[in-house]
DNA sequence: CGTTCATGTTCTGCCGCACAACAAATTCAG
DNA sequence: CTGAATTTGTTGTGCGGCAGAACATGAACG
């Protein structure tokens, strides 16, 4: 789910190729469109060797050539040629997991989303119900993908405690899940078999904005996200902070209040008794079956009123713990946090600004999702294509490649 | 200061090379002594390569033949020859800089602490006095070492915040310093330039334990310190967390009881203020000219008391905080919170559980330094040692050669 | 004492990147 | 409009580094 990192292997020869050959593709994913003497500066590799590298990538179907863009530097000489995602290469299948409903993509390299579908979640659904209704969403995006597009994997975005070590869902309140394998689920109910990566939906928001949203060329961000429970996706030194069973970022059961109200956890005071959906729905009498969308209502809220503005401060003295623990470049307020910190930006800025130390305050910016609602299904996706931007060779070896066909036959 | 990390940069082929001596480097340094066949399966080489590699560490005078161990296998088939580290091969100069002492120490490769040497520092001392007192120090465990040696570098240990970028010490409060280029102080002290890194205590203590201390294996560790503030370090992945500007861990500041007692930080109710050393100086009635030999008062402290007893599980009650943030398989208490720890670990255990979520709580262990009081120190010798292990010829060309000359002309 | 087994050593070959030389495509100066 | 300058793509060559095979070495085992 993180990129990889070095380990205290040794490096061969057929290492390297593959190493380059997956930082060329990154790099154009991450660009979309990249000249060749992009690629040389970037990668520090030799003309010939890029040459080499993009050749390599265009047999495979995952880059195509492209006309020089006229983005790129202008001046005396030769024009550089483009290199671009292909347009029928692989692709991969996000699934966005929400509050209430469950949203599938067909995504490509390059976080293209080529088809969308979504359908109603109950709350405290079986979670066969859900896998079922997320396969049909499935089946319904891959219709209409180019017969030669071979599919690399399933990347699911799930608001909950996911176990590191084989994805299983620890705990999902909203769904009401326990040790639930989603993954396997989905699987059995398409009758394929193909790689599927679980992730916490903030852990993925934070990805996608890392790579494409707001908080590009930034390596140390948390993105906070407002669901009904409130979680923290980190990122830092450019690498996924995920911990040792994977459940890092629980900022919701902080410390806030020892004196303040139960939470569900079974202690009290937690941030998220003050910050979480249903302490802001009361604070806004919004009815119990609004919850689910609080985004949209707080969208809709006119002039914040004081219990409102008490709110913000207390997002921004929570964010103040988290400013001091990681001291990141970048806060990212995602899920109903967006339409709140529109409503209420100055108290955030102020409760922060008063419990932060100096130093990591100084250099720390808040911002909203550069993807809007979409950073969790975007990085749901993003932990999908990973493999293909570590070996693409191999990752293509084991994708599925006549998705179509073995679809439809299941679906009929 | 933390190991390198793949950056977007293509590898080519002398890359490869000088990542596979720093590595084979690497894990000598870290087993002290492992056989030839050892290094094969640990590193994925052929017999052949490993043996090119040893035979240019060798060269280098930084590795030397060992017998075979009999520690290693033991059954049919030639032994496997060793490899250690070189008796006279380069050193660093590691320099811990307490609440009360400065400790000096030459330390090879290996961690191997050849000669150690510390001396008082008095709170509030002017920078530079500190600066010549250290430089003093350096000379003294430089006097001995081998001609041939070279000076790789020098770590220091701050007990504050220290810029990345720069090493610049932003703040430490204990010494009273503010922006202070401590590094650039001893270097002209010492009337020498070589490699400078700064760190963290809690840092560079999270870094040495994980490399020699408790936490070997383990690659999500917290280590906090008791200092007279409150720190952490903090490794995930096997990277320690610095955050954008190197302020990351500084959890002293938590927002732990929002009526609590003021804190110097401006606020009321940190952490700090419950567990730092001036609450348990009181807490114990220890004279105020003690509060630096903290962790020596608490070792020798008899029974705990019930005050005693509630500091206990406000650490417990704050490193639920830390535990659901990071989820950690270790958390180490280090400075005064060993002896601390030592006393009331039930009222720890007791408040960890209290506060910390089911998912966290069931894979984290608390656990004492490996290295004792060292860590900072033998930390600061690993950040220094650094780049050997990233390119051992490149380091050793910007080794100083002579350095025993160097310094005694200055000295003299 | 010979066999077996794992490892060190040496040599050869292959793979992948760098480099140089040349060709191509565009800008700029006159 | 034309030629020089500039930058890049292309092709062929060379080198560095690792893998693998064949042989040598040294210890345990029967």
């Amino acid at each position: 789910m993180s990129a990889q990192r070095r380990t205290g292997l040794g490096t061969n020869q057929e290492a390297v190729r593959r190493h380059n050959l997956g930082t060329l593709l990154r790099h154009v994913h991450a660009a979309g469109q990249l000249s060749r003497a992009e690629l040389t500066t970037l990668m520090g590799l030799n003309r010939s060797t890029i040459a080499g590298l993009v050749g390599e990538l265009e047999a495979l179907g995952v880059a195509e050539h492209a006309s020089p863009s006229g983005s790129a530097r202008q001046g005396a000489g030769r024009p550089s040629a483009g290199v671009r995602i292909a347009d029928a290469g692989p692709f991969v299948i996000a699934v966005d997991l929400g509050v209430d409903k469950a949203v599938v993509a067909r995504v490509g390299l390059g976080g293209r989303i080529h088809r969308r579908a979504q359908a109603p979640v109950v709350g405290g659904g079986e979670a066969w119900q859900v896998g079922a209704s997320v396969a049909s969403l499935i089946r319904t995006v891959v219709e209409d993908a180019p017969a030669a597009s071979p599919l690399v994997g399933i990347g699911i975005s799930v608001p909950g405690l996911v176990r590191r070590s084989d994805g299983l869902v620890r705990l999902a309140p909203n769904l009401e899940w326990h040790d639930v394998s989603f993954g396997g689920i989905v699987l059995a109910a398409l009758g394929l078999d193909v790689p599927v990566s679980l992730g916490n939906d903030a852990d993925l928001g934070a990805l996608a904005e890392h790579t494409r949203g707001a908080c590009v060329g930034v390596d140390d961000l948390i993105y906070v996200s407002g669901n009904v429970g409130v979680g923290a996706g980190v990122i830092i030194g450019g690498h996924l902070l995920r911990g040792y069973g994977g459940y890092a970022g629980e900022v919701g059961h902080l410390r806030f209040n020892p004196t303040g109200r139960p939470c569900h956890c079974g202690n009290r005071g937690c941030w998220e008794t003050e910050v979480g959906a249903h302490a802001i729905a009361e604070a806004i009498h919004c009815p119990p079956d609004r919850v689910a969308q609080l985004d949209e209502v707080l969208a809709d809220f006119g002039k914040p009123s004081p219990e409102l503005r008490t709110t913000g401060t207390a997002l921004g003295h929570g964010l103040a713990s988290i400013v001091n623990t990681f001291n990141p470049q970048t806060v990212v307020l995602g899920g109903y946090f967006t339409s709140l910190y529109q409503l209420v930006s100055t108290e955030v800025s102020r409760g922060l600004a008063d419990l932060a130390l100096p130093a990591p305050l100084e250099s720390v910016t808040l911002t909203l999702p550069g993807l809007g609602g979409d950073s969790p299904l975007l990085g749901a996706a993003e932990i999908a294509l990973e493999p293909l931007l570590v070996d693409p060779v191999a990752a293509l070896d084991a994708a599925l490649d006549d998705v179509h066909a073995r679809v439809a036959m299941k679906a009929g």
